[in-house]
DNA sequence: CTCCAGATTTGAATCGATTCAATTTATTCA
DNA sequence: TGAATAAATTGAATCGATTCAAATCTGGAG
């Protein structure tokens, strides 16, 4: 329609009123007299009027409303992964109630990402630095925004951060398992290090650059401990989260002389891939085999038998996030959430 | 750090040179002389200048490079919903490889959906139609921003839209059931009207206010035709897409005399849930019912036995859909995309 | 040594609003 | 009626960059 835009100095010169009335009309309709802004508003109407143009009132307010969610991950990341989308998901929750706008950032390529976080129009970030997280701090801090970072892989107390307690978490599903009675466990690790997969030993794990797989392990080993199982007869295997890696790793575990009676998955993307490999190969769950996961993504309730898993708070996690983003209070130090136990049907005694 | 920001103008003083200079060294390098360029560009480094502020680039360049995608459902919708999800990885891809931004802007109740639609910072909608269309053109019309429609239901040419051939898909859907010798089928459907579920009439079918329902329903009517199944002889039961509505219309297409040997099913999600329900009846698919499904989301793909179903292009309609955005050319009148017939394994030729 | 085309720089105008001190108008109260 | 006070309106400054016509600088040809 309207072809040279009209302008708000356009509708207060045609309403005959100065240029702050027109604007005190849209922005602060009460400070102004309600029969100059019904004229006001009939002229705006009558011009074809958009009503204040976010980018002119941007420049001048300085808030965009809105934060940035940044991956270093093809943007389809973000609805394909089921961690992410649990996140993402709990993050739009607290947007939306707060009217907060969303914008998804990412690229796999460290050049695209790096222009569409410096081009990216948001108050802040949350970084999901599962992977390639340091990159990630890096390009964000030059923005200077507020950020914070979630499931940081990386020990570094100067980043703003906000991440679960992993080595708490992992004792206590270990100890759930222990408690039921299990004593030959198999671990299913995320990764250590980069484009690594197989039988992990204890010293590469210690200095694992990972530091949330690494604070699993650590965590696992601890309540086994109390239960009399030492760390070296624990067989750990390294995946890389995907199913060829995990089914290898569970080909690995089984075929051992002894071979465990539950699975310690650090993800529930491992565990539910550990269950349906034991399906086909016609082991009950948890009839023959019990597995916990870590994470509870929708999905574990989802399935059945239901999958028992150490959950993360992601409603307390995103609200936390957007708040620290939204008011620049990030956090001067890592700040640490816990998890809980979700006791489902993937977990049980194991047989006599 | 740095408390006043630093602006373009600051650095320019300090590295004495002009505003008009300062600012080509970050948006046209090549055109001023290396030796001054390193030297503002040093200067900008000295100072902490975090690089032209969006805010002011934006107001006189005038695009965002961002494209918002819009839905009247609360935001979590677009991480929740598979065909939301398979269409905004679409979409992301797309934006990624044309290094453009994406923006997620929904809420379900109206009056805030309305005012984040006002306030989204970006070049122009998606809107996402499913439900609620009607509305989300009427709010997004206001804005002025070019937007382009998907799955619209509502006929009105005169909105730019995109949408998938559902009476032709729906008959070639109906066609390769009949030919793999089913005469007795059922219909599990998508809304028709609003907040009605229930065995659904001709009549109203006709008059069917969402018209994706509509014609697919017309679609399967027309291919049976051909095989000599009369409309009126057509079990069609009107669901809300979601689990109990859908247990409720499988069990009454199954408390039939003659019970279907293949459903009809208007989406995969309905598909997938009536897969479940057969299973846990201990009837099996497809040996003894076939199901086909509609809009090929990977769901489909990944469970045992795969789905059939019609197949949207989602990477083809992202394409379009943000093309049209970016360059304001929307489609005049509604553009139709055709769907393909993808053979899993949930459709067999009926038991003798 | 002068002149000129081409390469660089400059400075002011502009994008479209918001904001606030100052001014004008309306209302209240003695 | 007039002063004091409150409410509404104005106008100019401002946000932080980009843009472009005009001014200045170069180097090479004549």
């Amino acid at each position: 329609m309207a072809k040279g835009t009209i302008r708000l100095a356009d509708v207060a010169k045609a309403a005959g009123v100065s240029q702050g009335t027109a604007s005190n009309v849209f922005s602060r309709p009460d400070v102004v007299r309600e029969e100059v802004r019904e004229h006001v508003l009939e002229t705006a109407r009558r011009l074809g009027y958009a009503g204040p143009s976010l980018k002119g009132r941007l420049l001048r307010a300085g808030k965009v409303n809105a934060i940035g969610v940044a991956a270093v991950e093809p943007l389809a990341y973000f609805f394909d992964d089921p961690w992410a989308r649990a996140l993402l998901a709990a993050v739009s929750q607290v947007c939306d109630a707060s009217g907060t706008g969303l914008a998804l950032v990412s690229a796999k390529d460290r050049h695209k990402l790096d222009w569409n976080i410096k081009s990216a129009l948001v108050d802040g970030f949350i970084l999901l630095c599962v992977e390639g997280g340091e990159k990630l701090v890096q390009l964000t801090r030059e923005r200077q925004l507020p950020f914070v970072a979630l499931a940081l892989n990386d020990e570094d107390s100067s980043i703003p951060s906000i991440s679960v307690d992993n080595l708490g978490g992992a004792a206590v599903a270990a100890r759930h398992l222990a408690e039921l009675g299990h004593r030959r466990f198999g671990v299913l690790a995320t990764e250590f290090s980069d484009d690594h997969v197989g039988p992990a030993g204890i010293a590469e794990i210690e200095r694992a650059i990972y530091s949330t797989s690494r604070n699993r392990a650590l965590g696992y080993w601890q309540a086994l401990d109390a239960f009399g199982i030492r760390r070296e007869t624990l067989p750990i295997y390294e995946t890389i989260n995907d199913k060829p890696s995990v089914e290898a790793g569970l080909e690995y575990l089984f075929s051992a002389p002894e071979p465990p009676t539950a699975i310690l998955a650090m993800s529930d993307n491992i565990a539910l891939l550990t269950i349906n490999w034991l399906r086909a190969r016609g082991l009950s769950v948890p009839r023959d085999v019990s597995v916990i996961g870590f994470d509870g993504v929708p999905e574990g309730g989802m399935v059945e038998p239901g999958l028992t898993t150490m959950a993360q708070p992601f409603a307390e996690i995103a609200q936390r996030a957007v708040q620290a983003v939204l008011h620049d209070s990030m956090p001067t130090e890592g700040e640490m959430i816990g998890v809980s136990l979700i006791v489902r049907g993937s977990t049980a005694a194991p047989k006599q």
